[in-house]
DNA sequence: TATTGTTATACTCTATAACTATA
DNA sequence: TATAGTTATAGAGTATAACAATA
C-alpha cells in the first residue's frame, strides 16, 4: 500500500531515503507537515512578535465576542493556565477586554477592543494568503480535500473533556 | 469556501463555536491534528518510554542501514545536536551501533545491532495499529488520501539545506 | 576553510499543582 | 464540593554556539 516514501537527504539531490512504514504513518507525516507549516509562519511573520497561537487566539474571539476564557482554551487546546498568561499580555497592549458577567462572577468574557479588532481584521488576509503561499506544492483542490479532511479529524479526534 | 468549523466547546454537547477563517487555515488544522496524534501515540505507548521521534529514528535506521547520523537529522528534522544524545542513549541501550567509516573518519554509519531490531520488529505492527485507531475517526479511503497529500506537502516542502 | 559530530546551554512551549473567588 | 481563573514552577522539546577531529 502506498509507494515507500522518498525524502531528499542532505543535499537537494542527494541519496533519497526510504523510510519504509514511516511513510504511511499518519502521526509522523503530521508532524513534518506541521513543522512545515510553522517554519513557514515564522518566516512570514518574522519581527511582527506573533506567534500562530496569539493569532488564533485573537481571530477566535474575533469570531465569537464574549466567549468564556476557559471555552476558548478549550477549543484551541491550550491549557487554562498558559491562556490566562496570553489573555493578560493582549489586556495589557490593549488588544482585548475581559468582562466578569453578573451571573457567574467566575468567569471571564473576552471581547475585542478597537484595536485588536482592526490588528485582526489586517492580519486576515494576510494569513490566508500566507497559508496558500506555504502549501502551494499542493493545488487548490489538493489543498481544498487536505483541510477537509483534518476538519474531519480535528472535529471528532479532539476531545475537550 | 468551506462550511464554518465547528468544535465542540468544553462540554461534548456544548456550544459550539465558529472559527471563521481559521477552519481553513491549513497551518492551524495540522497543528490541531498533530496534538491529537501525539497525544494518541504516548496513551498508546505509555510506561514504555517510547517516544514518537525516537521510533521514527529507529524504524529509518532499520531501513537504512549504514545510514550517516547527519542524513538522518536532516531527514527526520532533527537538529544534530539532538541527534547525538539520541543516538547515544540508543548506543547504551545496546539497541545502535555507530560505526566510523575508513574513507571519511569525521562520520558516524548507524547500524542496529540485535536487540534493536527485535525491538523495531515487534513495535513495526504494533505501530501501524496503532495508527489506524488513532485516526479511526477517518474511513480507509480517507486516511489514504490524507496520508498521500501529507506525503507530497512534505516531500516538496521540508528543504534540508 | 568546510564538514561531521559533540557538548553545554538557553529558550520556548507546554504541563502540573496549589491557590483564590465564586458557585 | 465543584468550577473558573490565576500564579508559580517544572519539564520536554528544540535551538544556538563553541569546540574537536577530519577533510
Amino acid at each position: 500500500m502506498g509507494d515507500p516514501m522518498q525524502v531528499p537527504a542532505a543535499a537537494p539531490d542527494g541519496p533519497r531515503i526510504n523510510l519504509g512504514g514511516l511513510a504511511d504513518n499518519t502521526g509522523f507525516l503530521l508532524r513534518l507537515a506541521q513543522l512545515h507549516a510553522f517554519e513557514a509562519f515564522f518566516k512570514a511573520f518574522e519581527g511582527r512578535s506573533l506567534r500562530p497561537g496569539e493569532y488564533a487566539v485573537l481571530a477566535a474571539i474575533r469570531r465569537n465576542p464574549g466567549i468564556r476564557q476557559g471555552v476558548l482554551a478549550g477549543v484551541l487546546r491550550i491549557k487554562r493556565s498558559n491562556m490566562a498568561k496570553m489573555v493578560r499580555a493582549f489586556q495589557d497592549r490593549g488588544l482585548v477586554s475581559g468582562r466578569v458577567p453578573d451571573d457567574d462572577r467566575r468567569g471571564v468574557e473576552l471581547r475585542l477592543l478597537g484595536p485588536g479588532r482592526a490588528l485582526v481584521d489586517r492580519l486576515e488576509p494576510e494569513v490566508a494568503a500566507h497559508d496558500r503561499a506555504a502549501f502551494a506544492m499542493l493545488t487548490g483542490a489538493e489543498r481544498a480535500a487536505l483541510t477537509a479532511l483534518l476538519r474531519k479529524l480535528v472535529d471528532t479526534g479532539t476531545e475537550t473533556p
